[in-house]
RNA sequence: GGGCCUCUAGCUCAACUGGUAGAGCAACGGACUUUUAAUCCGUGGGUUGUGGGUUCGAGCCCCACGGGGCCUACCA
């Protein structure tokens, strides 16, 4: 529903459109023309707070019931509860914090005038300042004695009731009423917070420098995905939404920040669902001299640092009430191995591909004709028999080298790359790698790349010259990774993306 | 992309087999000086997502469109 704006910020006048609003927006209305045509005003520049409710709270932690003080203080908040006996109001404020607190205004202490003032000007949803005593109730609330109060900004539109919680899509279109109404939406504001922060320090604690690359990029590289496009109109070019920081943080490492990370958002033009969101943030991190090894440690300290910095503990609560740990050392399977012992029979990287896609058929999988390659398929056959079973946090080791054309060919074994994905309650929740730094096998895996995308794959990379220029210049050895931050909080508190993201996207009305 | 479900008062939800659209909270009027979703008395509030169709009659049946959810395939 859209409710017509009034033109004019001091207007008393009614819009010809509002005799037409529901009854309860109408009213509130009135109000405020009203609380102006008597010159009080409904949005004041400033009131006097003196304490946070939650000060008030922390300065008076056990007041018996009926006691009194002689502290005066001023406090704001949202009226989220109204009680009113007659002589005596009771008005419950919250702050932003969902900090609660009782306010009572009393005929004996504020008179007939301004309580008048307060029964007939006050809805639930208004931000109101009181000025009074703190005592505690008979009944043993907190609460302040209000000696005078004023409204600090009149909400033209009801609260939704407090006592039941939104329908998902309100709870997404309208999150300020979600963080208003629900502790949980609120807890995950913080717990993200305190997670963002956990991984920079950890990451400035051992030396790493964070830097910003382009989000607008000439050409998309670094992951296979397809990105959104955009223009240009100065230069009148198409231009990239990022799909991964990963080229030019390799070019800082070439241009000698040894260790470096971004945390920032990236964009891919995909699917939507309860673990995907169009636009998410990712941690990425390279070290110089470090490998896939020095990395995978890396990874799981910063998940468990992140884990104690929110929740003081690594064995977390999940939104089900299940206790998930992702405390200790981590077990590390080897792809191939892993996949052939579930499915009961024996696939390395040697296997061909008409014997793969046999097992495949077994297993009733799909494979899309653009996939229709030796590594695609064996990584597919291990997403079906042991990828999406895999609850404890676990690294899967050596993928196949077509699929990874940014990871170096394994050390001794041939036909695999040093790669693991770490996968968490079922999901794949980090990446990592030791890089692969010779500039003339990246030509090669780019231009076998280039092949599949001429082939028609939109997700597949193209050859960007201008970053094997800069490996040419010479790229120490290194290891990388890659985090998905919104599906760290997912696993740390098993909740959806949506519920992750402050704000995610939703389709316009 | 495919399948299934869903959209009703400000919010959360009812409404039998197609027969006058209801409740709780919220709102409005009144009573009440210690309430905790206060209580009590009274009152109003609806283009049932949008547009068509069937029918004497549609919230309900049919078609199209839009929003949302779940399952499924793909990407993190």
């Amino acid at each position: 529903m859209t409710i017509p704006v009034s033109s004019g910020s001091g207007s008393t006048e009614h819009d010809d459109q509002t005799s037409s609003l529901p009854e309860q927006y109408r009213v509130r209305r009135e109000k405020r023309d009203r609380l102006l045509a008597e010159g009080r005003e409904p949005y004041p520049v400033a009131v006097p707070v003196t304490h946070t409710i939650a000060r008030v709270r922390a300065e008076h932690p056990d007041l018996e019931p009926g006691a009194e003080t002689d502290d005066v203080v001023g406090v704001a908040g949202r009226v989220v509860h109204l009680r009113n006996t007659g002589k005596l109001c009771f008005v419950t404020l919250a702050d932003g914090a969902g900090e609660r607190l009782q306010v009572m205004l009393s005929l004996a202490e504020v008179g007939q005038e301004e309580l008048d003032a307060f029964k007939s000007d006050v809805d639930l949803g208004d931000h109101v300042f009181a000025h009074g005593r703190v005592i505690c109730s008979r009944r043993g609330e907190l609460s302040v004695f209000a000696d005078s109060w004023r409204l600090a900004s009149k909400a033209l539109r009801p609260l939704p009731t407090l006592h039941k919680e939104s329908s998902e899509e309100a709870r997404v279109r309208q999150r300020y009423l979600d963080l208003i109404a629900r502790p949980v939406a609120r807890d995950m504001v913080r717990v993200r917070s305190a997670v963002v922060r956990s991984i920079r320090s950890e990451l400035h604690e051992r030396g790493f420098t964070e830097v910003e690359t382009p989000m607008l990029q000439t050409q998309h590289g670094g992951a296979s995905a397809r990105p959104f496009m955009t223009h240009m109109n100065a230069y009148d070019i198409d231009l990239y939404m990022r799909i991964a920081p990963e080229l030019f943080l390799k070019r800082a490492v070439v241009g000698g920040i040894e260790r470096v990370f971004e945390l920032n958002r990236i964009f891919r033009n995909e699917g939507a669902d309860s673990t995907h969101s169009p636009e998410f943030a990712m941690l990425e991190s390279y070290e110089a001299y470090g490998d896939y090894m020095s990395v995978a440690r890396l990874t799981r300290e910063l998940v468990q640092a992140a884990a104690m910095a929110a929740f003081g503990t690594t064995a977390v609560t999940l939104a089900d009430g299940t206790t998930y740990d992702v405390g200790g050392e981590w077990p590390q399977l080897d792809m191939y191995t892993v996949t052939s012992e579930a499915m009961g029979a024996t696939i390395t990287p040697d296997t061909p591909l008409a014997e793969l896609l046999t097992h495949a058929d077994v297993a009733g999988l799909k494979i899309d004709p653009k996939h229709v390659i030796e590594g695609k398929v064996a990584e597919l056959l291990f997403e079906h028999y042991v990828g999406d079973h895999l609850h404890e946090p676990t690294f899967v080791l050596h993928y196949p080298v077509d699929t990874s054309p940014l990871v170096r060919a394994h050390r001794s074994r041939p036909g695999v790359v040093e790669k693991w994905d770490l996968y968490v309650r079922g999901f794949e929740l980090a990446t990592g790698y030791s890089e692969l730094v010779d500039p003339v096998v990246q030509r090669q895996r780019f231009e076998a790349q280039a092949l599949l995308a001429a082939k028609g794959d939109h997700d597949a990379m193209r050859v960007d010259e201008d970053f094997l220029e800069a490996m040419e210049h010479g790229m120490p050895p290194m290891g990388g990774m890659g985090m998905g931050l919104d599906r760290l909080l997912m696993a740390l508190t098993g909740q959806g993306i949506r519920e992750t993201i402050l704000f995610p996207l939703v389709k316009p009305r």
